[in-house]
RNA sequence: GGCCCCGUCGUCUAGCGGCCUAGGACACUUGGUUUUCAUCCAAGAGAUCGCGGGUUCGAUUCCCGCCGGGGUCACCA
């Protein structure tokens, strides 16, 4: 059996980080066993629309660096799709299930809906469900209604007393008195299908037979499953995911604790391959102390059994951070200039100040490399090699605690770095320069180098100084320790 | 509230009856490298396995109850 799985996000806004990982989920299961993952778009609401939010779903999807086997751009043979291009089949479907009793009209006014549940709440009632009063509508009365252009829905007829059974791969099995589910709204009066029509009968089109979703899914998944025997079709694997939450609380991810749009960590500097490895880990981890995967690493050691049944998973932004810094830290200094540039572009953000050659920027890059979390540390990090940096006069007397100590000691390494050919202007030079001016003098090599440091940087870290140095070049390392003499 | 799910260091988790005086990673602390920061290396602290009953020679692992947390109860997905 070919392995068929597939995400089916809703265009109502920014596609949720959460989305993606379990979207990772379902691209490695159908990579694993050489199968299909189908993106289909879900678009069934048409309140909730959001223009444009289809095409950065789709975006997003890629800059992550997923693609999909079937789906928008690329077609397939259950095409189309996109929900709303596929109303027709829906409807028919809808009203096969009417044809054979699993379904039925219903005339129901909201203000009658609203009423019922009102009432049902003040008798106390535990919870809130159709009254199945369209059911006993006649064939003439629903004809006759039919006709006058009464708006309708067509509801799913839930058996009484009876019980659904949800085999889940990852929780067990669960059983659903029937007595508790609703007779579920299919088909709305505006023509459009409900998620629960629309996933099954999609899902059931385009063959999906593994399907990975959110656990919020749970409780409605013995309507699909209901659904699945009234049209007598094959069921298929079910697997609810554990939900996200934000570290230390209980809650769901908040915009206050920071992103949660998947293209947002885009924009603050997260590599794909970061946000990948650790949303790998949101739920699943391979049993063994390995925790650095690459997604094809990944598409080989998942598998469902190994998904935990925690109900809520941290995201812990810590992590990530870390897996960043990582990542950023295996790139050569090259990729990483590269990425930076690309980013920089896309997110419209300036890496640096003035025009300069490549060639600097990718040697200023790799010295502060291992010293970025993200992408967007860039800038900040970096000032002084693309302008003359403000230096804090108190900073800089602080690293001796006296005017004239500082001055002394910028002097004499003036005098000495002035000495200097440019030919030997090279960190081990000034290194081995530096340090026999340091015992000549008696400075201590914490004074004396981080005076400079400031003097140079206006920052009291830095990368190596003498790295510093030799990339700010004489010139430039001349100047800034004058501009601090007062003569 | 009804129904359903879950419950191991601060966090993510390993563990599928004895290998556990509970392992790893992030975060944290200390030490080393070092002129700073970061990296890297080493060490350390941190969990009476939610609580209470069982079952068993033996329970973190199985069963029950309780408590706690979460999800869901729409013509939204």
């Amino acid at each position: 059996m070919t392995v068929r799985t597939r995400m089916a996000p809703s265009p109502t806004g920014e596609y949720h980080i959460g989305g993606m990982r379990t979207l990772l989920y379902n691209y490695a299961l159908a990579k694993k066993h050489n199968g299909q993952f189908i993106l289909r778009i879900e678009d069934t609401d048409r309140e909730r629309f959001v223009e444009g939010a289809m095409e950065r779903l789709i975006r997003v999807i890629k800059d992550y660096g997923f693609s999909w086997d079937e789906g928008p751009e690329v077609g397939g043979p259950h095409a189309p799709y996109i929900q709303s291009e596929r109303l027709d089949i829906y409807k028919k479907h809808a009203l096969e299930l009417v044809e054979k009793g699993h379904a039925y009209y219903c005339f129901c006014t909201k203000e009658r809906l609203e009423e019922l549940r009102e009432s049902q709440k003040a008798q106390g009632k535990p919870t809130t469900k159709y009254d199945k009063h369209c059911l006993s509508l006649s064939k003439e009365e629903i004809q006759e209604k039919l006709n006058s252009g009464i708006p309708y829905v067509i509801r799913l007829n839930v058996p009484e007393n009876n019980t659904v059974v949800v085999k889940d791969k990852i929780l067990g099995e669960i059983t659903f008195p029937t007595n508790d589910i609703d007779d579920q709204v299919l088909l709305k009066s505006d023509g459009y299908p409900t998620y629960h029509l629309a996933v099954v009968v999609d899902d059931h089109l385009m063959e999906i037979n593994y399907v990975l979703r959110g656990m919020e899914w749970l409780p409605s998944t013995p309507k699909h499953i209901l659904l699945y025997k009234a049209f007598g079709w094959d069921l298929p694997i079910y697997a609810h995911l554990p939900l996200l939450k934000e570290k230390g609380g209980t809650q769901k991810l908040s915009k206050r604790m920071g992103s949660v749009a998947a293209t947002e960590f885009l924009a603050e500097g997260y590599l794909p391959e970061a946000l990948n490895n650790f949303l790998m880990f949101l739920g699943w981890n391979p049993g063994t102390e390995k925790e650095i995967y690459s997604l094809e690493e990944f598409i080989n050691d998942f598998s469902i059994e190994k998904v935990g049944k925690t109900d809520l998973v941290s995201f812990d932004r810590d992590k990530l951070l870390w897996y960043n810094g990582y990542y950023i830290r295996q790139l050569s200094a090259e990729e990483l200039f590269n990425r930076l540039s690309a980013w920089s572009e896309k997110h419209n953000i300036k890496l640096y100040e003035g025009a300069v050659d490549n060639e600097y920027v990718i040697k200023v890059t790799s010295l502060v490399q291992e010293r970025l979390k993200t992408l967007k540390e860039f800038t900040e990090v970096t000032e002084y090699f693309f302008r003359e940096p403000k230096v804090d006069q108190t900073l800089l007397v602080k690293q001796t605690g006296s005017k004239e100590k500082s001055e002394d000691i910028l002097n004499s390494y003036l005098n000495l770095y002035s000495s200097i050919n440019k030919a030997d202007w090279t960190a081990e030079f000034l290194d081995e320069k530096s340090h026999e001016l340091l015992k000549e003098k008696e400075y201590k090599p914490k004074e004396a180098f981080m005076t400079i440091r400031v003097a140079v940087s206006g920052e009291t870290a830095t990368p190596p100084l003498f790295e510093v140095l030799t990339l700010l070049g004489k010139e430039k390392t001349l100047m800034r320790i004058k501009q601090h003499l007062s003569n």
